[in-house]
DNA sequence: GCCACAAATCGTCAGTTGACGAATAATTTT
DNA sequence: AAAATTATTCGTCAACTGACGATTTGTGGC
């Protein structure tokens, strides 16, 4: 039996080489379907958030060293296939995990929200995954919402309750008002994202610092924000 | 002489109105070269904006409802239209009065950036101006470097200078960390335009209230980050 | 009223683009 | 080794799309 790296590094011969033929065949590289499938959508991952949702499907066949017709064998459509896309590799990278270490006590809120802020950047505000996001929000109008409402909505709220439990001060009274707050340091964070990845601004400090910058900010602006818990002695 | 207005309202007839013929030529409204360019960039930031950049010519055409050919009269080709409209709807916008109204000393801080970013947030960061540079960053790499480059750098500087000056802290030593700073007001309400503009978040609370929250955070936030000025007696 | 010029449209071309029926070849089964 | 299976490709269609030459029509000057 061949082994799952040998058949994936095997070299595809370009149609260039001397061939006795005009129209030679492809020589063809066999997989399994799950396997096909999920090597079509890591390349049309990198490939729609790279040129966007209307990309060609052509060019994305050739990208994955496939004929296009293949690619209607693996999904019904091209929009089957960014509906998988999107479900594999923008829904479902966030960690559960995060939300148990935020909650961590044993460690101060600024280092929680630090190493969080840190890894959710490395993991989910890539490149790839910041473009593909855009690129669909403004497509259509069901991709953001859902993810924003599904997961986002409950990181700010256990972010919240965690800063302002260490600050001993009180929870903001409408769960609006909290949202719009939680989402000031989100929203730095993710606006950092958009301006290296989208807006291709440059990088004249790390990250890490930067993301320090963020989070000692927001959490000394918490204080100005909210009103002194009374039942906590400061 | 007819009336710009009165041209303007002149009502174009459909061609689903009973007509002799199959093939019934448009009924043409006339208008000065200048005229019609302006109303065509018009349209076109409203239309380009909404569909993308890889929206056709056709489409657009039948917005204005002009001839598709028309536009190629117009402009030589969807690449110059596409770059008139950046040039007229994107760059230029930014007024100028604004650095002024920041350094005006005779208000507070606080208030000085209220009305400046309850200005900004409506006058530029427009459903119509954000889709639109988030579309053009996506595909060229010119747009945005070019507006932070010019524009918002400066607007970066201006604000810490003056909320520093006002808090009698020490400036921080780096231009790269300066800017950073003030990022963290701007990128928090140019996200905040993001959500209700792209992501089609809903909008709770009212917009003047999540800028003044994120305003008060971030001069309080300010004193957490930079170290207060030995010259000024706090 | 007629003419000249600019504004606007029609019709069309060549290159794309999503989709898919039919043929082909690699792999597994018997 | 032949047969069955199915992954993969070729070839093509119909609709779309940017571009533009040729033609028509409205408007102002004389």
């Amino acid at each position: 039996m061949k082994a799952k790296s040998e058949r994936l590094t095997a070299i595809r011969q370009k149609s260039s080489a001397a061939s006795p033929k005009g129209g030679v065949r492809r020589v063809t590289v066999r997989m399994p379907a799950a396997e096909r499938r999920a090597q079509i959508l890591n390349k049309a991952f990198e490939f729609f958030s790279e040129y966007g949702l209307t990309a060609q499907t052509r060019a994305l066949a050739e990208a994955c060293g496939i004929s296009q017709r293949l690619l209607y064998s693996v999904f019904p459509n091209k929009s089957a296939l960014i509906n998988a896309v999107y479900e594999t590799e923008i829904a479902g990278v966030f960690k559960a995990v995060w939300f148990v270490q935020l909650r961590d006590r044993s460690k101060p809120m600024t280092q929680r929200l630090n190493e969080f802020y840190r890894e959710y950047y490395d993991t989910v505000l890539t490149r790839r995954w910041m473009r593909l996001f855009l690129y669909a929000s403004l497509a259509e109008a069901e991709m953001a919402p859902t993810y924003i409402a599904s997961i986002i909505l409950h990181l700010l709220e256990t972010m919240m309750e965690e800063a302002v439990h260490e600050a001993g001060l009180c929870m903001p009274s409408g769960q609006a008002e909290l949202q719009e707050i939680g989402w000031i340091l989100h929203g730095a964070v993710s606006h950092l994202a958009i301006r290296r990845h989208i807006y291709h601004g440059e990088t004249p400090l790390a990250v890490e610092k930067v993301i320090a910058l963020q989070v000692t900010s927001f959490l000394a602006g918490l204080k100005a924000i909210l009103p002194a818990d009374v039942k906590d002695g400061a």
